[in-house]
Parts: C-alpha cells; sequence; structure tokens
DNA sequence: GCCGTTTTCGGCCCGACTGTTTTCAGTCG
C-alpha cells in the first residue's frame, strides 16, 4: 500500500510535534517535525524500511522515533502519541497552524481562562476576557481574529500554472521600469512546487528609485487592495483569485543572498545554514559571514552565497532538504532535464474523444508553435464511455485520417497512438492486434479509485504494447487522493521495459515528485505528457519539465529528449522482450 | 528526540516584526 501508511504515521507525528509545542519542549516538537516531514517525503512505503532493517538509517529517523513508527506498524497505534493527546485540547492542535496562534499564546489562554475549544475561545476573544491576560492586549486580540479570518478563506492553494500566470503578467507590467535592475519570483513558486500560496516577487534598484517603483506595484490595474506599502516592501491582494502578491526591493550587494533566503524552502535554508555554522560561517539574508569576524565574504550572487560555503549552485527545484545539499558539497548534483530538451509530446486527445480540437488544427498549432520532431495523437478507447472512447473501427480510421493530416503537413509530425483503459481486471479494452498497430501506447486507469490498484498496473505494463503508464497514481489536487501503489511498479517498470508518465495537468501533476524521483533512483524511464484537450493545453508540458526537474530527473531518464527513432526502439524493444516479431 | 568535516554531549537557523513592555517574549517566514 503505497504512501498511506507513512502519510498515516506523518501526521500522527505532526501531531506530536504541535503536542510538544505546546509543552514548552521545543526540540522534541523540531525532531517530530523533521521526523514527520521525512516520511511525507519518502517515496517508499516505511514498511520495506523496516523488513530491510534500514529505518534507522533515513536521516531525520531515530532510535525513538523508528521504534515508534514500528509499533504503529504492528499494533496500528503509538502508545506515547495516545497519552500525549490528554494533554492539548484536541482544538488547540489545529489551532496552532492559524497566523497569531502560536503555542504559548494558546497555552496561556488555556491555563488562565479553562478554555479548551476553538468556539469558546472566539468568545472570549471577542467578550474582552483574553485581552485582559497579562501580555496580552487589544491589538494582540485583533490580530488573532485577523488571523482565523484569513486561515478559512485562503485554505486552498493556486496551482503551480495559475500562479505562473499571474506572476508572469506581473513581473511582465514591472519589468517595463528601467530602474528595476534584477527581478525574479521567489518562494515555493520558484522552486515550481505543484500548488502556491503567496506569490514573492524580489527586485533590486537604485535607494532613490525605491518609491517610483513601489508605487507603481500598488497602483496597476491589477491591484484590488493594498495590505501594506513600506520603504523596502509592499503587500497588495490583485483581482485575480484574490491573491496576495509581495513586492521586497532589495540592495544590489544582498541580492544573491536575500534571493537564496526568500526562495527557501524553511528546510532547506535551516540545514544550509546548520552546515554553514559547522564549518565557521552565518548565512543569513544579508550574505555570508565570516562567525568570528563578521567579515561579509558574499551575498551579490545567489552563486556566490553556495559557493562560498562550499558547494555547487543547488537548482530551486530541488531546494527541499532531501539530499541536494550533500550532493551540492560532494560535486554531484545531477544536470536536471530542461524544456528546451524536449522533442516531443506523448498524450493528447483530439475531438474524436473528448479534446475540443480536430487533428488537422492541433498539427498545425503544433508545427506552428513547437520545434517538435513528433507528437502522438492518444484519444481515449471505447471503456471511457463519457469521452466517447474509441472502438477498434475508429481507431483503424483515425489512423487513416492522421496518415492524411501528416501528407497536409509534408512530413510525419503525428503519430499513431491511444490512451487505452485498464480494466478492473487489468486487462486493456483494446486488443493486442489494434494495438499492434499504433505506434505508442498509454495506459491509464479511469476507474475505480478506492483501492489498491498496483496489481491492474502491473498487469497493464506487462502487455508487450503498452509503452507508458498514464496518470500512474490518479490523483487530482485539492480534490482526490492517490490509490494505494506499491512499489513493485518501479521494479516491473524497470523489468518490462515500460515508462512513466509524468502528466503535466495542472492539476494532476502525477507522478508527483518525491515519486519521479524513486523512479530516477529505481532506472525506470519517465515520459511527460500534456494530456491535452485543447490547443492552450500544450503548452502545460513544462510542468512535468518542472515536476521531472524537482525529481532530479536528467535528460537520460526523461524519453521525450529521445529521436523519434530512438523512441521506436524502445517500442521495439520492449515487443522483442516479450516474444512478439517486430 | 536527533545528530556529528570541531562534538557520542550539548547543541539544535537567523533576523524582523509586533505588541507588549520598560528590556523582551512570541511569532513568522
Amino acid at each position: 500500500m503505497y504512501q498511506n501508511i507513512n502519510k498515516e504515521i506523518a501526521k500522527i507525528f505532526r501531531d506530536m510535534s504541535h503536542i510538544y509545542e505546546f509543552l514548552d519542549d521545543k526540540f522534541r516538537a523540531l525532531a517530530y517535525q523533521k521526523a514527520a516531514q521525512v516520511l511525507e517525503d519518502l517515496p517508499d512505503d516505511v514498511r520495506n524500511y523496516i523488513e530491510s532493517g534500514k529505518l534507522d538509517e533515513i536521516r531525520g529517523i531515530g532510535t525513538h522515533t523508528a521504534e515508534k513508527i514500528v509499533e504503529y506498524v504492528k499494533t496500528g497505534k503509538i502508545q506515547k502519541y495516545e497519552e500525549l493527546k490528554k494533554l492539548v485540547p484536541p482544538d488547540f492542535l489545529k489551532l496552532m497552524e492559524v497566523p497569531g496562534f502560536g503555542p504559548k499564546t494558546l497555552k496561556k489562554i488555556h491555563q488562565e481562562l479553562g478554555i479548551s475549544t476553538k468556539e469558546e475561545l472566539i468568545k472570549a476573544l471577542k467578550d474582552g476576557r483574553v485581552a485582559k491576560i497579562k501580555g496580552f492586549g487589544p491589538k494582540k486580540v485583533e490580530n488573532m481574529l485577523k488571523g482565523l479570518e484569513l486561515f478559512e478563506k485562503s485554505q486552498a492553494r493556486l496551482t503551480l500554472w495559475e500562479a505562473l500566470e499571474i506572476s508572469n503578467i506581473i513581473v511582465e507590467k514591472l519589468k517595463k521600469l528601467k530602474e528595476i535592475k534584477n527581478i525574479e519570483v521567489a518562494g515555493s513558486l520558484r522552486r515550481r512546487k505543484e500548488t502556491i500560496g503567496d506569490i514573492d516577487i524580489l527586485i533590486t534598484c537604485d535607494d532613490k528609485d525605491r518609491e517610483k517603483i513601489i508605487n507603481y506595484f500598488v497602483n496597476l490595474e491589477d491591484v484590488k487592495e493594498v495590505l501594506a506599502k513600506g520603504d523596502t516592501k509592499a503587500s497588495v491582494i490583485i483581482k485575480e483569485k484574490d491573491r496576495q502578491v509581495d513586492l521586497r526591493v532589495l540592495k544590489q550587494e544582498e541580492w544573491g543572498s536575500g534571493l537564496q533566503y526568500f526562495t527557501g524552502s524553511k528546510e532547506h535554508n535551516v540545514h544550509l545554514r546548520d552546515y554553514a555554522k559547522s564549518i565557521g560561517l552565518k548565512i543569513s539574508e544579508y550574505g555570508v559571514f565570516d562567525s568570528k569576524t563578521g567579515e561579509k565574504i558574499a551575498g551579490e550572487t545567489e552563486e556566490s552565497v553556495y559557493k562560498a560555503v562550499g558547494m555547487q549552485w543547488i537548482p530551486p527545484e530541488l531546494r527541499e532538504d532531501r539530499g541536494e545539499i550533500e550532493a551540492a558539497i560532494s560535486g554531484k548534483l545531477p544536470i536536471l532535464v530542461e524544456l528546451s530538451d524536449i522533442k516531443g509530446d506523448f498524450h493528447c486527445h483530439s475531438n474524436w474523444t473528448d479534446g475540443y480540437n480536430t487533428i488537422l488544427e492541433i498539427a498545425k498549432y503544433i508545427k506552428e508553435n513547437f520545434k517538435y520532431e513528433y507528437l502522438v495523437i492518444t484519444d481515449h478507447s471505447k471503456a471511457v464511455r463519457v469521452a466517447h472512447g474509441l472502438t477498434e473501427e475508429d481507431v483503424l480510421k483515425q489512423i487513416e485520417e492522421i496518415d492524411k493530416v501528416n501528407k497536409i503537413l509534408g512530413y510525419p509530425l503525428l503519430k499513431k497512438g491511444i490512451e487505452v483503459d485498464i480494466m478492473l481486471d487489468g486487462s486493456l479494452d483494446l486488443p493486442d492486434e489494434i494495438l499492434a498497430k499504433l505506434d505508442w501506447v498509454v495506459a491509464s486507469i479511469h476507474t475505480h479509485f478506492n483501492r489498491d490498484n498496483t496489481d491492474r498496473i502491473v498487469k497493464a505494463m506487462e502487455n508487450p504494447y503498452v509503452n507508458v503508464i498514464g496518470h500512474p497514481t490518479g490523483r487530482i489536487l485539492g480534490s482526490r487522493e492517490s490509490y494505494q501503489l506499491s512499489d513493485e511498479i518501479f521494479k516491473v517498470a524497470k523489468e518490462t521495459g515500460t515508462a512513466l508518465e509524468i502528466n503535466s495537468q495542472p492539476l494532476r501533476m502525477d507522478l508527483p515528485d518525491v515519486m519521479v524521483k524513486k523512479a530516477v533512483e529505481s532506472g525506470v524511464k519517465l515520459v511527460i505528457s500534456s494530456d491535452s484537450h485543447s490547443l492552450s493545453n500544450f503548452h502545460y508540458i513544462q510542468l512535468g519539465v518542472y515536476i521531472a526537474r524537482r525529481g532530479w530527473a536528467k535528460k537520460e531518464d526523461i524519453i521525450n529528449t529521445l529521436s523519434w527513432q530512438e523512441v521506436e526502439k524502445f517500442v521495439k524493444n520492449k515487443r522483442k522482450k516479450f516474444g512478439v516479431k517486430v
């Protein structure tokens, strides 16, 4: 069962971390926080680590957290957690995530007023009881109430695509000001995380131009409300999706260290600063300093910051504290795949099923807008009724149509493919004789999400004609969790010569980054696909490239970087392996 | 509770901001 148990335990550890914060045991809280993060990022089922005796070799998991993991696996609960839970009102655990609601604040309210539910707390905030506690006051209470409101409003995060679109609009407008010297987005957006909270934009300029730039920013037509406007920073809410956008003005000599700091992630920065400290240096957003003399030794560029602590520059997509710091110290960072390496797209839909455009329209659009060597048309197969999936006869007709369009284009840009459905028993809904006529076969699951689907995917991969598994985990961000899968899929993918898809649809982003990393480590090939249903969708491919990069994928790991001739070799190799004549 | 390119014990990122204080604790990113 893939990931679920890791997540279950991570959630408990996170709760325990909150409880320890509440109990003023800061460092235990930190340790559990770290263990939770590590578990969430773990691409393997944690039980595999137990079996192989490697559980406490994971950095961040020690003797005691390992014991508790084993205990959970064996008994379904953690005794210590059950005891700790009794010490903190359950509502307060959730409230700790609200801005302004720290452990000390909540503890004091709990002790002084004997309050233990969210409802009572809100009442006490409003009727002035909280404001009377020593160390509290009207302003603090006001901010807590505001925090509560904000928290409830902004729970939903933007997709990476939405955040990129919004930030591009703002950045392009700012770029028109010639006073701005450097400009860059920061935060999770620069790291290209799958979802984004707020948008951070950093710039540098001469001191005398600050005011003009900040005024220009807060007066953009996209701005709905100005939250704050100061000397070095302005925050606004923009009309598009009611999102907060922050502009920060840095000094030229602090550009690198500021960009590094504001890019994060938090975990990456903590680890980086900790390491710097161990070699006698101090890193802050203002630069890299000698701990003893206080002398500044770097900061103007990001490269200089990493270089000063003896590391390679780390691409933002890797900055999640998943081993990139160690790799950068030993000079072993991978050279990540880039959008310009991509030679084609392997998954799209035409109006033969649920796409909006004719095959000819698609072909012309790709010819004009991409430098692709190939594009595989992969409409749905008949089992997907809502999409009017293709029957055997339809597939044969579409093959003729594609030949026709290629003739119009004057070269064979389009390739013949299908997104064939994986049935409940793992069989496919089109016969091998039909699949054999195609250049490329994507096999996907579109039904029965509430079960462990390893068996279905394994069986599909054992079909000689299946080249890639489409959106392998089935997740939809914000609405559908991944179904369960075991690591066997990586093993079988490798053995059978089947690739795994990185589906670039903004709400899919499937495979997720940590699974991409696992695939790369397992020697499994990946295919980046737009899964387009309309012309503009083809541009999603860059999202897939970002996930691939976040999963440490190199050019060699990605099938799309191959010429079509090499792709054909990949297809033939699998068929040969299964004894099919090619 | 975790961890080691100073350490197996004694640390655990850094700085700004806010609101409450009268020198600082708590929170945030």
